[in-house]
DNA sequence: TTAAACCTTCATGTGTACTTCAAGGCAAGG
DNA sequence: CCTTGCCTTGAAGTACACATGAAGGTTTAA
């Protein structure tokens, strides 16, 4: 398929795609007879990986050392640990803190509809919708910004 | 405290600290006689709000128009609801995205150290570490990058 | 055969979120 | 008195991750 196929099914931009190519986050593309990008299954499925851990807050630089590692031929063992444990590790961070605002959040909303009048549901289907993701509140609601 | 301790005490940078002034992501700090920022605990805890929500992936931007809102003192509840609801929307798509690729990580991961020799116990322990937390594996090992 | 709709590379522009620099003020220690 | 170390504002610079534009090539459809 074209890049312009490969944007619409990835959901990342064509001029995105080239330039995860250049950055060596995807593996070098085939051209057609013409040099237009001929890309397979293979190609989409790392772009859809490289999509996931910038989603997850991994920059180019490191998901390219990543990548470099894995693909290299040499036993490099160590190394694709220690990058693992450190990316889990940063992940993990960043999920706690997410954790945390989505918490505080979720707090804030149900002490902020304790407050109200109870004729609008939206908030009630809001709250099923998250109410077994909350596993905790904050202990106290320190942020100054909550008037109600 | 001065700004300083303040950057020391929240792990954000003088100059940051002076950014979210002037964008209005905390309040106007009061000063001393000679014209420095002097910084209590409300300060601090707004500052940690800010990076939280920060980490959390809210941009300055939004983080404003959030933090105005809940300043405001007219009835904007509507518009409140309707921030938190939005937020929290961001908020669980990208925690979804982070737990997908921590899911994927620790996946290789395990799939990693079956392979492996089991005299280096570091992983086992990064397993034991993470295990509560991978709720499920990936269905499959899409990305071509497992070499093991 | 001419326009539309793709594509290419290379260069430059853009938005975000700060960081750094320049120029200067205040307070304490030697 | 002068250096050190903190602070101030305002302007300008930086890093990242692309987006956009220029100049041109190919294929398809009218």
């Amino acid at each position: 398929m074209n890049i312009k196929e490969a944007s619409e099914k990835t959901g990342v931009s064509s001029a995105a795609i080239r330039y995860y190519e250049k950055e060596s986050l995807i593996p070098p593309i085939d051209r057609t007879a013409v040099g237009n990008r001929d890309i397979d299954d293979r190609i989409i499925r790392r772009i859809t990986f490289v999509t996931q851990m910038r989603a997850a807050g991994m920059s180019i630089e490191n998901l390219r050392r990543y990548i470099e590692l894995f693909d290299a031929q040499e036993d490099n063992t160590k190394e694709q640990k220690a990058l693992l444990q450190e990316q889990l590790g940063v992940m993990e961070e960043k999920h706690g803190d997410l954790q945390a605002a989505i918490d505080h959040l979720n707090y804030k909303l149900n002490h902020f509809y304790d407050h109200m009048e109870s004729t609008e549901q939206e908030l009630r289907e809001l709250e099923r919708q998250h109410a077994d993701k909350v596993t905790q509140k904050p202990t106290e609601d320190g942020d100054g910004l909550t008037n109600y």
